[in-house]
DNA sequence: TCTTTCGCATACCATCGGTACGTGAATGTG
DNA sequence: CACATTCACGTACCGATGGTATGCGAAAGA
């Protein structure tokens, strides 16, 4: 395919168009009160070209869900690869994750809409893809590196990326500005708590 | 309001139906691809029944919802109020939602659609007063007690509730046996830990 | 230059959630 | 019991929505 040529150019400006302003009036009032007509007005363009470009609303919204969740896994993977050491790297990501996700224009479309529209299954998928991944993996490298107990790493992946979207949900409607560190320091302890805990055999080697 | 009488007995199992058959549908395809239309089919009634005892496919989805928790709420509960010990039934009370916020019917519902038809703290206000809010006391209590330490009851509150919110939609959707069981481990453990971080006074009375 | 491609607009369709109004049986009243 | 009223629905209809078929004009290949 060509990236330069008038036609590819006019495409791609148009495909943007579409995404940015979906993605302005699916985060401000939710995939379903948002209808194709207002969209296309907004972006200045007719139905027409919307069906070229997508192959249905539910595609429009996926292309929007996946730059969305690709901004905030960039920004937690900036906020991390500042570290060396795997811990911190774990608890400073997952912190970034909280700020990150409380954003206005991320919220309603990567936790509320997202699973709704696509079905939980596709958007865990996706959200395993760009983000849950590296969660699960700096899990795993934790468990050989002997800093955290040896244990299925899907379960616990699920239970902290579950705590956090919830917690991320929370924060974002909450008007208390102590609730972030209360949540902060509430995650913290409880990833501190994998670090300390020992696995099942008490005593004895 | 009269309850017995030909009218109000005729009107309550229209209602029962409405809700019987949208439920079955909601949770097998999702609000969003359910249609009136197709729901009062299958009740064997009209929309004129349906808007006359419903606002709108919202509040008949509300009504739905409502139901579906205090199921959920109802069966931890009993679950739970069998122990005395404030740590065993919060513990016992964990597992019990795992395993309820599981079954079929319930998911997509519960989990699912119902952020996203009423918003999120719509949503959130919802759980709170069928679940969640059991969660709050039983960690104030525990508090109190002294089980676990000192610490804001919300932001746990949040953490705990999406982290087993999440882990129920990833069992649901397993194959592998073994993942309940292991979950149930990963979670004891995040709570075991809530117990034994007590901060200072580690041996007393 | 001539043909083909293709990005997009126009016009249209079936279905959807929702509403206005009619109807007949159950209910209150003398 | 006769009569008026209420009310739980059914019927008919509406605007808007997601989606499609088709036409057009400029860019791209030959």
């Amino acid at each position: 395919m060509k990236t330069h040529g008038v036609r590819a150019q006019q495409r791609e400006q148009t495909r943007q168009a579409l995404l940015r302003e979906s993605r302005r009036l699916f985060a401000d009032r939710g995939y379903g009160a948002v209808s194709l007509s207002e969209i296309v007005a907004e972006a200045g363009v007719t139905k027409g070209a919307l069906y070229h470009l997508f192959e249905s609303k539910a595609e429009l919204f996926r292309a929007v869900l996946e730059q969305v969740q690709q901004e905030v896994a960039e920004t937690v993977a900036r906020t991390a690869d500042v570290h060396d050491d795997l811990w911190t790297r774990l608890t400073v990501g997952c912190q970034a994750f909280l700020t990150a996700s409380t954003a206005p224009g991320v919220q309603r479309i990567m936790l509320v809409d997202g699973p709704a529209v696509l079905g939980w299954t596709e958007w865990r998928a996706m959200d395993e893809a760009a983000s849950a991944r590296h969660l699960a993996e700096a899990l795993t490298d934790l468990i050989k590196e002997g800093t955290i107990a040896p244990q299925p790493v899907a379960p616990l992946t699920h239970l902290l990326s579950g705590a956090m979207n919830e917690a991320a949900l929370w924060l974002a409607g909450s008007d208390d500005p102590a609730d972030l560190p209360a949540t902060q320091a509430a995650l913290a302890r409880l990833l501190e708590a994998l670090r300390h805990a020992q696995p099942d055999i008490p005593e004895e080697v």
